[in-house]
DNA sequence: TATTGTTATACTCTATAACTATA
DNA sequence: TATAGTTATAGAGTATAACAATA
């Protein structure tokens, strides 16, 4: 007996279908503020690690510089944050939370926290635990660059 | 205590990460047949249901008609399915596998059965079926079209 | 020589609306 | 009127390579 055996769906199908609809709960409910998932982790990440580089954003992200450029851009536009030259070496930009930014990322945190509780809801915080701690398992089993 | 809350990676951002590398996963697999998940899974489905009109496969990939007609056509030009004409209904257009399509079914199902085998393998029976029954659950909580 | 960020491409997935031919 | 499939567009995500400035 195989992992993605017939005859009802496979993991990897029903991964694919719960992924989707939680992208799409995301997406929607950023929609206030006109950001994408992308843009909102990005503001988390500029907050949590303090004037990061953009290989930093980047790499926490886990996509590629291309996109975090892309994803900077996007931000560095609306005035949420700003591209600041690192004093340690020139070939490098850090990234800082405007006031207005940082303004933007508590609605958007809490925004996203309450439409990922109703997500989860069906779940008990039992089964909550478990499935965070089999895809925390999945996750290290698989990432590429830790 | 909310379901996404820092400090560690949320489940949100935990399951797309852990989504991200299944797809990688299962589209290098499919690599030797340059096919898509998306062809993979129509085949499958026109396979499992006999030549089920092109809207029953949308419904099953649970994609717009838009992107039925665009898989369909991918795999038509490659002479992996065929389009015919719906007997009982001339707006309609059903889908049949070809005999290549079948021979390369084959090979793709097995080749994806052995990737998803390999993903999953760091969890064992038990809990590749926990997690089986945490996504159905999520899955029946969300989904629009039952 | 190697690294940082950028530019340039391209392909997939997703989403929506308008159109046609039938029913 | 409504439905089946197609055409037409557009935006987001992903991936890769080449490049300029700097280390």
């Amino acid at each position: 007996m195989t992992v993605d055996d017939a005859p009802e769906p496979g993991l990897t199908e029903l991964f694919q279908q719960v992924g989707r609809g939680l992208r799409r709960s995301f997406v929607s409910a950023l929609a206030p503020w006109d950001i994408s998932p992308h843009q909102a982790r990005a503001l988390m990440v500029v907050r949590r690690h303090g004037t990061p580089r953009l290989g930093d954003v980047a790499q926490h992200l886990r996509i590629a510089p291309r996109s975090a450029t892309e994803v900077v851009d996007g931000l560095e536009q609306r005035g949420l944050l700003a591209r600041e030259p690192d004093p340690a070496d020139r070939r490098a930009t850090c990234v800082a939370l405007t006031d207005a930014g940082a303004r933007l990322l508590d609605d958007v945190d809490r925004a996203r926290r309450v439409d990922a509780d109703a997500y989860f809801a069906v779940l008990d915080e039992r089964r909550r635990e478990q499935l965070r701690t089999l895809l925390l398992d999945l996750d290290a089993a698989h990432r590429t660059d830790p």
